[in-house]
DNA sequence: CTGACTGCAAATAGTTTGCATGACG
DNA sequence: CGTCATGCAAACTATTTGCAGTCAG
């Protein structure tokens, strides 16, 4: 049920995306990563096994698989622009260790409430919602 | 009880920080916007009554009314340095219109609940979190 | 085959740093 | 007065664009 690297291609094609090499290295390094990667760091792992591979291709890849909802934006720290794999196919948010840069999927925010009160209140109509935690985790506690 | 210009000024000065004219008009500026503010942006306005003033001294003033906790960032689409005045000085978030780009303050997020389930279950330390809802103001509704 | 994809290089945009001058307190 | 702030210019980093060759389908 997890997305896999599968089902990402499938995905690509059928919007009449073509698969290349270089796309799947991409994919191939996100789906690995269980961190959130900036563009330069996803360039050089893709670099490590596929050297030549170019800082634009990544970024002309990551725009196409967040046009296809693939992937998501973590808004970490300073850096805004790192990218993860869209895990499960749902809703769902963030949970960042400031440390070393893990990260938790969670999808149970209770927001819907909060965002129906805030609609009465406001009169706004809503469309979605960005939340993240930011925390340190338990390796990350120990280290110290 | 409203953050004003000369809580500001004032919280300035207890730092140790000096009040300069350039600073007072980046505060200015940011307190009477009720719209995010990108460093550019501000640098505009500001030079609207203040020619002259660089855009070096804008990013510099940003980061220290940041390290006050005299603004805030705010995460809205795809640009992700904009800031704006932290008008109650308490924790709180935002609620932007992806048209307009107006801002509404909202401080009851039910997240401590949610923030201590999630720290049992993962053993993460909470060190804070970032939410903001993004939709459409009853203005733009209207508007179409 | 043909149109989409790639990589290079160059153009842009956004942000930071070094330094001499000037202003706050 | 001494210290900190400013503004300029230059250095950097991140991102986008133009173009000719290459490749997936």
């Amino acid at each position: 049920m997890g997305l896999t690297e599968k089902n990402l291609t499938s995905t690509l094609k059928s919007h009449g995306y073509k698969l290349t090499p270089q796309r799947r290295a991409v994919i191939r390094v996100i789906a690995a990563a269980h961190d959130h990667l900036s563009p330069a760091n996803i360039h050089a792992q893709v670099n490590e096994k596929h050297p030549g591979v170019g800082l634009v291709t990544i970024y002309r890849t990551l725009e196409i698989l967040g046009e296809l909802g693939l992937i998501c934006e973590v808004h970490a720290g300073g850096n805004c622009r790192s990218y993860l794999l869209r895990r499960p196919a749902v809703h769902h948010h963030h949970l960042l260790c400031s440390n070393c840069g893990l990260v938790v999927d969670f999808a149970d925010c209770h927001l819907g409430e909060l965002e129906n009160k805030l609609s009465r209140e406001t009169g706004f109509t809503m469309e979605s919602h960005l939340l993240e935690f930011l925390g340190r985790c338990p390796a990350c506690q120990k280290a110290v």
